[in-house]
DNA sequence: TTGAAAGCGGTACCAA
DNA sequence: TTGGTACCGCTTTCAA
């Protein structure tokens, strides 16, 4: 069924290892002689056995990508994002999702070791680093997304989550706010990064949060909604109250803006919200949800190409950071009169 | 740096051959030297070179998906229940996205039968069934799901939309509105089976749809929104006007919603309104709203059971159709009355 | 510029 | 029950 070199070969009176040059562009193969086998590889749709290649090369042209949860939007971009960049140069993808769940994450990452994925990118649900010591033992190149690890020297790609709580926590102060509350994440970089900007921002204005202002939100990333609404209850019962808040992602301010309206109070112009990764549909809600983008697509696009460049470098260069910028997406839900 | 067989048989002074029997459990080898192996490949932490075991059986071990756009909601969960079932039987999943464009995902059909995946799954964007006529050609099995083609015999996981029309166009009755009208999808298997269900289901009690009461909703499937609320608008003014509204999707339901209460009408008191696919948040919007879920996450475990037997069979069976019940979770924006 | 030979790490077949 | 041998399709090395 399949085309093989072999016929190619046959067929033109040459040798296996003249074709294999020309598939491969060698430059030591005469002009009349490369074109004759593109004609006839062409003719044929020949297409390599890639198994057979990797056999060789000890190279799969495929890559692997654990997320914790691919149904989650963000995931799911970066997903798009990483597979359209790494076919562009000929490699597949092979997804899985852990789950949120370290066990599992570990068994996805020994699966597509297995496999012989020529570069790994992870984000990571993982408490410690033990996994990735693993990966370095195999000698397989990895980039670590969205979620970083201190004491890890790693490839990383991410967005610039001390801005991005910087940035939101700014724009409610710049909209008149008084008194900026925090819904924290789960402890994770991304959680503390956006969390130590809402601090810098206060602190820019020479603001500290007040006592009870930074309130705790999700454990896990499922059902923020859930915890967000909880979270902001026990925000408005403070006193003083609230008059704005940025929540550590969009499920987290979504459960907020609920228990806000269900206080009978309004939005924005009792309590303005942000919130963070600005979902698909957040101008559909209640009141439509300001956000800060993270650029998902971005990120995925630069994750495949710095996993393309640690592929086919052979030196082991030392690991690299890229962050990329967050961008503010202004909605009704902290629209007020200063800004 | 990875463990091989030849070097297992070199310590155990057995041949390679021995070694490859006791991986895949052959009957006709001795208990003692089973275990002996077996003890010494846990030992080394041994994992078979899949691309050597590709090139000698023609099986990767791999299944590719295509999917019109992974960050669609409902394609993730597919793609993540699909993962999971492959990935028990110690297949690879590579994912890609096709923009909805036809051309694009015929290049990625392509790319993966170039890979020698074992087992296509295809959510399609084609208008033709050229490209599935070349996989047929390649002998590779392959599965649809969510759409189908007339015309076109091959294995098939989708939800019965028929069912999901009738199903909620029902229900819009039972809560006791009068004129029901329906916002099409493009013209794909689903939508044109949803459209068919809104027929039958007035049909069961002898209606028929009022003069422009079925109104073309979004041509893609991407920024339903808008088109939604298009669509919506002009059926606001018709006379008489709808009392209820079933939509191909969410994102066409909530841009009808969004038009509806800009009139200054009320869901559901004025209009009900019922969407399919039961999106996450579906209960944040302004009105919480009731949708058709489709149980995306059992698709992708069907999906991945079919094609799995069809990777397992020898003979090629006659293409099997395995359609999933649709269920209905009523919230806020069709709740009246009756119900 | 071209090609013969030697593998890459497994599996299949058949003989011992 | 065990293992020798051929070979899967391609790349690498080196000689012609």
């Amino acid at each position: 069924m399949a085309v093989r070199m072999k016929d190619i070969a046959r067929d033109l009176g040459v040798s296996v290892v003249t074709v294999s040059k020309v598939l491969r562009n060698h430059s030591d193969i005469g002009e009349e002689t490369r074109e004759r086998v593109l004609k006839r590889m062409k003719e044929l749709n020949y297409q390599p056995n890639l198994a057979a290649r990797a056999l060789v090369t000890g190279r799969t042209s495929m890559a692997g990508l654990i997320v914790p949860d691919l149904t989650h939007p963000f995931f799911a971009q970066v997903a798009k994002g990483l597979s359209q960049g790494l076919r562009k140069k000929g490699y597949g993808l092979i997804i899985s999702s852990s789950e949120e769940d370290p066990e599992l994450e570990r068994r996805e990452i020994e699966q597509l070791l297995a496999r012989r994925v020529d570069v790994l990118i992870i984000a990571s649900a993982q408490w410690t680093v033990e996994s990735f010591r693993r990966i370095e033992e195999c000698k397989t190149p990895y980039v670590l997304i969205d979620r970083q690890f201190a004491g890890l020297a790693a490839n990383f790609v991410g967005v610039d989550d001390v801005a991005v709580g910087a940035m939101a926590t700014g724009h409610l102060l710049a909209a008149g706010a008084k008194r900026v509350a925090h819904i924290r994440g789960p402890e994770v970089s991304t959680a503390l990064g956006r969390a130590e900007g809402y601090r810098q921002a206060l602190a820019a204005r020479g603001l500290a949060p007040l006592a009870g202002y930074v309130a705790a939100g999700a454990s896990g990333d499922d059902r923020g909604d859930v915890s967000g609404y909880q979270a902001m209850r026990r925000l408005l019962a403070l006193e003083p109250r609230p008059d704005g808040v940025f929540c550590y992602n969009d499920p987290i301010a979504m459960g907020a803006l609920k228990a806000i309206l269900e206080a009978g109070l309004r939005v924005p112009e009792d309590v303005a919200v942000v919130g963070c990764g600005n979902v698909l549909y957040a101008e559909l809600l209640r009141v439509p949800l300001s956000s800060v983008d993270q650029d998902s697509a971005s990120i995925g696009k630069q994750a495949a190409r710095l996993a393309l460049s640690l592929v086919e470098s052979k030196t082991r260069p030392r690991p690299r950071s890229v962050l990329v910028k967050p961008t503010l997406v202004v909605r009704q839900s902290s629209l007020r009169q200063s800004v």
